[in-house]
DNA sequence: TCAAAAGTGTTAGATTTACACCCATGA
DNA sequence: TCATGGGTGTAAATCTAACACTTTTGA
């Protein structure tokens, strides 16, 4: 063979930030390790890529593992290779973040894999270097819904403004003035009205909104 | 062994994106490849990752390899992990941009290394997909720039305000209006006048300035 | 003396922030 | 009838953007 030879070969794996919104509150999956090393720890869901798939396709087949979703709003957020970061063997990690709407996760599936929806602020110490990881994902994607309007990917299709709010001050960590944020949201023609009012959680009932991606183009200025 | 076996393992590389700035054009490096595949096309300076170093210090070395320079600012861009993004075997890499103050390196190691210095604007087909690299290198040292104070990287320790505000342009690729920048920069108190007066550029001299590290406490609000 | 780059403030417009009350309804 | 969350506008303050002339000096 050739030149490739004389360097060493790596596993690699990926491993998902899967970000949920939940009780007003922004979440991740997390779970206790069930193999060695490190069984018992909390950690993040992972697997490893194999030979003849892309990274992005082991992130997007491990996320269906998980979830039984596909077609996820999910993003890189970057190798992480230490050499002695997983205890066992040398394996280098590309970690991911998705945008999931806990409505269509299935609880089942939930229980089966052991993970439970923890809140971003309250994470314990995680296996190896997986803290870090969170702490890269959630200021990735907070910078992300602040400038694209991806936030509706964690919310049900129909959402009532109130929802959105609680979701942004959620990602924020901030609170957020209802009508100064109403009146960003008129400005949004791609936020669109519908006639249905939910009523779950006010006995007056709030509209409900959907976000139109036809209308949504691109644009640079765009600011949540 | 253990249950990593069952796993293929994969060759590691990384790849850089050096960028200078010079003749008040935003500039990286790019050289043609000695090897196959894909000899005699230009490509981005890269290496294999080492078993015994991490991802990071692969970098770094790779930097040092070529530029002679240690302690580069240099940030991951991500992993390009397409299974056949190497025509001959399965590589993943690691890209990295890096800052380089076009003055500190010599051109003796340059020309040694066969790397040229190509507008950023005028780059040609590269092998693989370090195009893809590079564009979002870009992306991501724009953004860097815009919000932390790191252009400075790019420019000698002591500078004028004309080449701050030419590199800024170059960067942002829109031209920036003088008062302006120079008012916001006047509020910068790490960016320190000193009594020196470069006449290199202008009959009359222009003040020269330098970036004060330790004045610079990090700023969620910076903006340029 | 003139060409070339350095340096300097003001104003209008746009954007952002702060802020308080009425509405509709089910219990 | 009252408690609860839904819904609405205005004014002050801040930030941003547009804009033109004087200074210095070496050739």
């Amino acid at each position: 063979m050739t030149y490739y030879n004389e360097h060493s070969k790596v596993w690699l794996s990926v491993d998902c930030i899967i970000f949920g919104f939940d009780e007003g509150k922004l979440k991740i999956l997390i779970g206790k390790r069930k193999m060695d090393p490190g069984r018992g720890e909390w950690s993040l869901y992972g697997g490893f890529v194999a030979g003849d798939e892309s990274v992005d396709a082991a992130a997007s087949r491990t996320l269906f593992e998980l979830t039984g979703l596909r077609n996820l709003y999910m993003r890189q957020v970057g190798a992480f290779g230490n050499v002695d970061r997983d205890p066992g063997e040398r394996v280098v990690s590309i970690a991911y973040y998705a945008l999931i709407n806990v409505n269509e996760y299935d609880e089942e599936l939930r229980k089966e894999h052991d993970q439970i929806w923890m809140d971003v602020n309250e994470i314990p110490q995680l296996y190896s270097d997986h803290n870090e990881m969170v702490k890269k994902a959630r200021k990735m994607m907070q910078q992300k819904l602040a400038h694209e309007p991806v936030g509706f990917r964690l919310l049900p299709s129909l959402f009532t403004l109130t929802q959105l709010q609680k979701l942004y001050e959620a990602v924020k960590g901030e609170v957020i003035d209802k009508r100064n944020f109403r009146k960003r949201i008129k400005e949004m023609d791609f936020i669109e009205k519908t006639e249905l009012i939910d009523k779950s959680s006010s006995k007056r009932g709030a509209s409900l909104y959907r976000f139109n991606k036809r209308i949504y183009n691109v644009d640079p200025n765009f600011k949540l």
